[in-house]
DNA sequence: TTGTACGCGTTATCAG
DNA sequence: CTGATAACGCGTACAA
């Protein structure tokens, strides 16, 4: 049968409506026999309930969400799965959200919000240049994870990431000291405010810090029509850099970026690490298992993920203000650097 | 302000709450002044109407939503994108719903299809052992995309896909022509019956038809528990299979099975692919960005997509029974695979 | 062109 | 323990 309701199923046991919602939600009060019967006939009549209707009259969802952007992220895969572990053992109920590339993460949030009546909310990639306006219309409480705001706009939000302007100064600083002076770098498009713009920063600081003139023409920015995080950029990037400069390593902001740039080295016959250096950022599964494998930054995942969760868990009980915490990443040396022979 | 309604829109207005939701639905009876009117004072009290009463009341959602089992499979990002695009064509929405590993795809399907009001249903990845039951629930039409059910339980459903069979038989085939005799084969838990079993039955198939004894230490299945389809269950399976047997190529039914297996053979010394050949399934960019650039059977997803979408709405408009609609497969000869020297 | 009133399927309240 | 009934927020006949 069609569209089937909790009518049918009272009517069909001879009840109320309201002894049938009682049997369906684990309410006390009812008598077990009933119980018993009530569900049994749900199950043969293939009853389902309906979503929308539950959503609109419940006040107490005890639920969040977690919006992605930027499906095809690898890198949130992981992420997710821990949140919706920590959810599960608060006994809330996780809602997965993918956010379309053009859409505007702050407005599906909202609506989200709303439409699930949901407790609080954690949101995965995006390029956060909100106005402080949109912001303030977020009623529930909110977690960044893996993106840091401290001196960005809108810095009154809670977060919980690595240190990107640190970690970037980091891995540059690695590779200067395996002598290197000549590195190019592939990163965000030149617009990018938030993550980009921060591990272009730690990269020109360790440069400067080190007495290497900051060369721009060794800066390749992934054009924000074209490009995406993806193997396909990291080569095309790759390709255009190769035409233009020469240099000794490359330091690649994601994983993925820095496993096609492998790719394009390959390619022109340039050997990694040999005779270039190859290094990523993310701590990717993918830059594990590649040959060479991948010099990089891991973030904390498991840390990143259990302390999201606590965060937002904490807000939602009112026991904090939203706060910026930071982790530490590591620096995984691997088979794709090695010391500049020149 | 928290809970807005239309009706505080209309109290703000002057004006009854249908004239607001007339404005709001782009509908032509409504003095464009007054409309207007409304869809700014809507800007300004950052009104979002709730979905869930929305959903509840509209009969004609003109919507489908693709369901995909398994986050962090990159093969479906990209069947994803193509489908958005089609919906978008016909004037769809196209509502992307992930599944959780140990939820049953086919409740989550009839739950949201009723809480949606959808029109049309598209499954990507899950294990289709379904009864008969369940299956007739399903009111609304709906596609397995990369999914073949010709032979299985429950094959009255549309699919579009490759014929598993056959690609892996010409897979085989190929390693087989370049002088392999002992093909290890890296695929599914043992208890799979759809892809999984398909595929297997193409090596063994093809393994007789060339007068090679199929021999079953040389196929190393995933431990249902433990592996998915990653580059980590690659990599373990690879090191049991290095234990226990030899043999000159490997075939994994996918390739991050493929690629993690490449890793495990480069840590054990063994060169791809002059001591061994590797291949792999599906005509992921991983596989193509990876060093040694993977052999595989590329699934058309380009096709597929396009096809799945043209199915399911020519189901939706009643032109079309269920139908199985294969593609071909294309084998990528890359640099994983070379002639058997021994 | 606009406003009133009802109903969508469910849950919560309250009286039996 | 159970059943009637009032919301929840919105869309839409229907009347004005």
């Amino acid at each position: 049968m069609a569209g089937m309701t909790i009518k049918d199923i009272a009517k069909k046991c001879h009840v109320g409506v309201s002894t049938v919602s009682r049997a369906m939600n684990n309410h006390p009060d009812i008598n077990p026999e009933t119980k018993e019967k009530i569900l049994k006939a749900i199950e043969e009549a293939n009853y389902v309930p309906n979503n929308s209707a539950r959503n609109l009259k419940r006040n107490d969802a005890k639920a969040i969400a977690v919006l992605v952007k930027g499906i095809g992220n690898t890198f949130f895969s992981e992420l997710v799965g821990i949140l919706e572990r920590e959810c599960e053992k608060k006994g809330y109920s996780c809602i997965l959200q993918y956010v379309d590339e053009q859409e505007d993460e702050w407005d599906v949030a909202i609506r989200v919000g709303k439409e699930k009546r949901l407790r609080g909310l954690v949101f995965l990639g995006g390029s956060f240049s909100q106005s402080q306006e949109k912001i303030s219309q977020m009623e529930i409480p909110c977690v960044l994870s893996t993106i840091c705001t401290v001196g960005m706009p809108g810095a009154s939000l809670a977060s919980v990431s690595v240190d990107d302007f640190k970690e970037s100064y980091k891995m540059t600083e690695y590779l200067i000291g395996l002598g290197h002076k000549k590195i190019a770098f592939i990163t965000a498009p030149k617009n990018d405010v938030s993550i980009g713009k921060l591990r272009l920063m730690g990269y020109r600081t360790a440069l400067e810090q080190y007495q290497i003139p900051y060369r721009e023409e060794l800066v390749c920015y992934m054009d924000e029509k074209r490009d995406t995080y993806s193997y396909q950029s990291g080569y095309r990037l790759m390709q255009e850099l190769l035409k233009r400069e020469t240099f000794t390593a490359v330091y690649a902001t994601a994983d993925t970026l820095a496993i096609g740039a492998c790719r394009a080295l390959k390619e022109a016959g340039i050997s990694v690490p040999e005779e270039c250096s190859v290094a990523g950022f993310d701590g990717m599964d993918a830059g594990r298992f590649y040959i060479p494998s991948l010099t990089t930054i891991r973030q904390p995942v498991e840390e990143i993920g259990k302390a999201t969760a606590g965060l937002l868990f904490d807000l939602i009980k009112g026991k904090e203000k939203p706060r910026q915490l930071i982790y530490e990443g590591e620096l995984i040396q691997r088979e794709s650097t090695a010391r500049c022979k020149q």
